[in-house]
RNA sequence: CGGGGCGUAGCUCAGCCUGGUAGAGCACACGGUUCGGGACCGUGUGGUCGGAGGUUCAAAUCCUCUCGCCCCGACCA
């Protein structure tokens, strides 16, 4: 392809909008442009990562034993309203009414479909497994699109569905799915970690995330050198050191003690000599079927979606000021586990473990001191829902977690039978009786990938792409259009790479150097062959490598074949 | 949805506080000089200042409403 046919235009500037690298350069080397907040087109030269990440993703899903097919973007609700995902979606599902008034909604998942899809056909336990993909763009109406490709509202995502007889066959294709997702990263050049992670409203038994590690990863995960690994939504630690003895002599029965003003646990500590390890903090929650409240220790974090999944909830938020007054009949800042009445208390572990404790007493300006759980408050349940922190021994090992963050490109889950059961997707077993078929899924965001690609691989010039992910693998560049034997063997080098197969763009516009070099720069290419007046006065042309900015000087005729070797050996990565 | 911020030329921004002629750089067109790391000089094209309403002799500027976008939180591939 000729740059001057290439439809590439690069801005000097960052747009005013990007906030992260990937954003930023990607939107400068024209790969994309954003037509709404979420909403991107994908340019000429973005595309073509895009599709070389797609023909990776085939092989892989190819070996890995699925079979590619494509459902539609636009579903009917009866679908959904079968699954019951129609009302429990919520506002990331983005409904829309034909012109009969009939409701539908714009796919930002597709169990439901491919669950329809495999029921009409699938009968029989000979017919099991089945293992289908399609890479298609999705609609999800986050409440807040950001940063470019890595959190848009329209977006390209490979999702792979498996059905199978047992338990046994779900847990083969989950891991050739795992397997498969390795792969592709690897050969990506991605450096990426698996770790265990919470089903969110997908749902389902088990699910692993695949995160790329970067700084700007919207994700926490807890890592060990043993291997462990989890999100820190689902991160859980081994037994943790007690809260340090109670100073001084210890209250015989809860004592209430005046504390004005004081909202904040290090506030009261403080105040009262205490520790925040020495204290139970309660939080009021509203679910989307009831109050709630939490409770955990004075040092430690609430973990939202633990409590969420205790509460066996959909939506959790925490309760509004007035909400929290009514509950608890005080202000935010005085809520205590001692006589509440009507609510469900769910306590951390750790909150059991304190031998006495300080909380609040549900009257404005006071706390209790001297609170033992089990004797002075029994909550309704006992659930870990602390937030993990960097430093929390493992709980496999018991060695300290580190902790790191990362994109969450992939994810797949064990569904079970979340959908089969009440989409009726059965089959026949060999002893004739009828049931619900287990399933998995497996998802990758496709535009995800290609950005974290970038927040991996760039430098202060711009992009370095990984080979694999290059929108073409070599730049052939003319630094002097205008000499009449610079463009002679610019356009005869050309002609060979192309005719040798290779994936290169001929920069050939009429431009000065600096700009080519800076654009060449800028939009990543690995591999770069410079036609200049001098070299070409003496024979040669320059071949150079984006990512260590090695040069090497080759005599005109083996231009082609030495490129077409450093391909193929690997040196460019 | 809660909190903060921004909408002025294709892009990045100044002007707004203190109302009175709409600006710069880049890009684009033409001419000239330059030509291996985003050249320089000159000339030129391009804007209903996001939209609606109001205040005023006069509004990009002040007020009200509205739409869009960005950042921080809840959601997620």
């Amino acid at each position: 392809m000729r740059f001057s046919q290439a439809f590439i235009y690069t801005l000097r500037e960052n747009p005013q909008d990007a906030e992260v690298i990937s954003h930023k350069l990607m939107a400068r080397a024209g790969m994309i442009d954003k037509l709404a907040a979420g909403i991107y087109t994908y340019l000429p030269l973005g595309w073509r990562s895009i599709e070389k990440l797609c023909a990776i993703v085939r092989e892989e899903m190819a070996r890995a034993g699925s079979v590619e097919l494509a459902m539609p973007c636009v579903q009917p609700a009866e679908l959904w309203q079968e699954s019951g995902r129609w009302f429990a979606y919520g506002k990331e599902l983005l409904r829309l009414k034909d012109r009969h008034d009939r409701e539908f909604c714009f796919g930002p998942t597709h169990e439901e479909v491919i669950t329809d899809v495999v029921r009409r056909r699938v009968n029989s336990y000979r017919q099991l497994p089945v293992n289908l993909f399609q890479i298609q763009t999705k609609f999800r109406d986050e409440i807040r699109p950001r940063f470019g490709l890595m959190r848009g509202r329209e977006f390209l995502m490979k999702d792979a569905y498996s059905f199978h007889g047992s338990y046994e066959s779900l847990d083969e294709a989950y891991r050739a799915m795992e397997q498969a997702y390795r792969r592709i990263f690897e050969r990506c050049g991605l450096s990426f970690t698996a770790v265990e992670a919470d089903t969110g409203n997908i749902g389902g038994s088990e699910s692993h995330e695949f995160m790329v590690l970067a700084e700007t990863g919207e994700d926490a995960v807890v890592a060990c050198t043993c291997g462990y690994g989890a999100n820190v939504e689902k991160a859980e630690a081994g037994p943790l050191p007690r809260a340090p003895q109670w100073p001084g002599h210890a209250p015989e029965n809860p004592q209430a003690v005046h504390t004005p003003g004081l909202t904040s646990v290090p506030e009261v500590a403080a105040f009262l000599g205490l520790l925040p390890a020495h204290f139970i903090k309660t939080m009021v929650v509203e679910t989307d079927k009831e109050f709630a409240v939490a409770l955990v220790r004075g040092d430690d974090e609430l973990n939202e979606v633990k409590l969420k999944n205790a509460l066996g909830a959909t939506h959790l938020q925490l309760a509004s000021a007035e909400k929290v007054q009514k509950v608890t009949k005080a202000t935010v800042g005085f809520a205590g586990p001692l006589g509440l009445s009507g609510v469900r208390v769910v306590a951390d572990p750790e909150v059991m473990r304190l031998n006495l404790a300080a909380t609040g007493a549900n009257r404005d300006d006071f706390h209790w001191v001297g609170v033992v759980p089990g004797r002075d408050f029994t909550p309704d349940l006992i659930a870990d829902i602390r937030l993990v922190r960097g430093g929390d021994p493992c709980p496999r090992c018991g060695k300290p977690l580190e902790m790191k963050r990362g994109i969450e490109v992939g994810h797949i889950f064990k569904l079970g039978t979340k959908y089969s059961k009440p989409m009726r997707c059965t089959y026949l077993d060999e002893k004739g009786q009828e049931q619900p078929m287990i399933m998995g899924c497996y998802g990758l965001g496709i535009g995800r990938t290609v950005a974290a690609a970038v927040e991996q691989n760039h430098d202060e010039e711009g992009i370095i792409w990984p080979l694999p992910l290059a929108p073409y693998a070599v730049e052939l560049l003319n630094v002097n259009p205008d000499v009449p034997a610079v463009a002679e063997v610019s356009e005869r080098l050309y002609g060979e790479l192309v005719a040798a197969g290779v994936d290169v763009l001929y920069d050939d516009r009429d431009e000065r150097g600096g700009v080519k070099f800076k654009d060449a720069d800028l939009i990543g290419f690995p591999l770069r062959v410079v036609v200049g007046k001098k070299g070409v006065e003496q024979g040669h042309v320059e071949i150079s490598l984006r990512r260590d900015k090695s040069r090497r000087t080759v005599g005109i005729a083996e231009a082609s074949g030495r490129v077409r070797e450093l391909l193929a050996q690997g040196e460019v990565r």
